[in-house]
DNA sequence: AGTACAATGACAACATGCTGACATAGTGAA
DNA sequence: TTCACTATGTCAGCATGTTGTCATTGTACT
């Protein structure tokens, strides 16, 4: 079974596993300056950019990774000053994460790196193949995401 | 700078994460009864496309990893029997690594059972999408990988 | 040939991720 | 309300990946 599809479809996963890391490697490129690794920016980035508030599950749920590992990362940047655990009045024992001044300072400045980063990076695509891409990557997503 | 475009180039990256994170995890399950991690189906990958060889930096070329990470993976797999190292008439010092019967044994199962995974997760997509998304993603690393 | 630079192997320290296990809190249905 | 099931926090063990360092081998240029 070597149909075309096939082949496309593996060469398809093998550049999403390229693809990762070298965003991965652009991303704490952008943010050495800030000390930030991926591990932080990827959590800084999901809690700010999430309106209702999130705890550490839903963080992992965002990030597709598992609660234990984000809990490690935010009990380190809650020591560090960069979160904060608030009561949640949803829940009693599962806290909100939120950014505190710093945390939000960091934000603000990742965000002047990033900026110009994703002008870079697409002023030469068209906004209509982006969203081709991203619709086909959802639908993966929501086929493998049980 | 709220542009559509940085939003949806965003949304990519975190789906490309996501989806990331979702391959490994259906390629552990399609590999747990022949006892591989997603570390080592990506070695003997490498190696079974691979015509002309390979050595240990040059998995770590291929996979976008560091050779120390390959390094590590490929001793161990060479103690189980996986991998051989083979002399390397190009070079006295980086040998190849060869498939033995064994791992040969085992990418041919992973076929097995990788096959009907990939019909399965591709048989209601278009192809011409899958060939967009592919080209839109390499565009993208060929950006990142300099 | 000689020499500077690159590539490789080896080792170490560290960050990050996963799973498993357990206790506790929360939720929903009988 | 009670009870089973789920969600969460916490701790532990382990796999994987990165960077840094050093010695050694290869390569290329003069």
């Amino acid at each position: 079974m070597h149909s075309p599809k096939r082949i496309l479809f593996l060469d398809l996963v093998l550049s999403i596993f390229r693809l990762n890391g070298l965003l991965i490697a652009e991303g704490d490129a952008l943010t050495e300056k800030l000390g930030l690794t991926h591990a932080r920016w990827k959590v800084i980035g999901a809690i700010a950019l999430s309106n209702a508030g999130l705890t550490v599950p839903g963080v992992a749920r965002v990030l597709g990774q598992s609660r234990q590992a984000v809990q490690r990362i935010t009990d380190v940047m809650v020591v560090d000053g960069l979160l904060a655990y608030q009561r949640n009045p949803k829940h009693k024992r599962s806290v909100l994460i939120t950014l505190t001044e710093e945390g939000n300072h960091v934000y603000n400045m990742l965000r002047e790196q990033q900026d110009p980063w994703v002008m870079e990076n697409t002023q030469e695509i068209p906004i209509e193949e982006l969203d081709q891409a991203l619709r086909l990557i959802r639908r993966l997503i929501k086929k493998f995401d049980k």
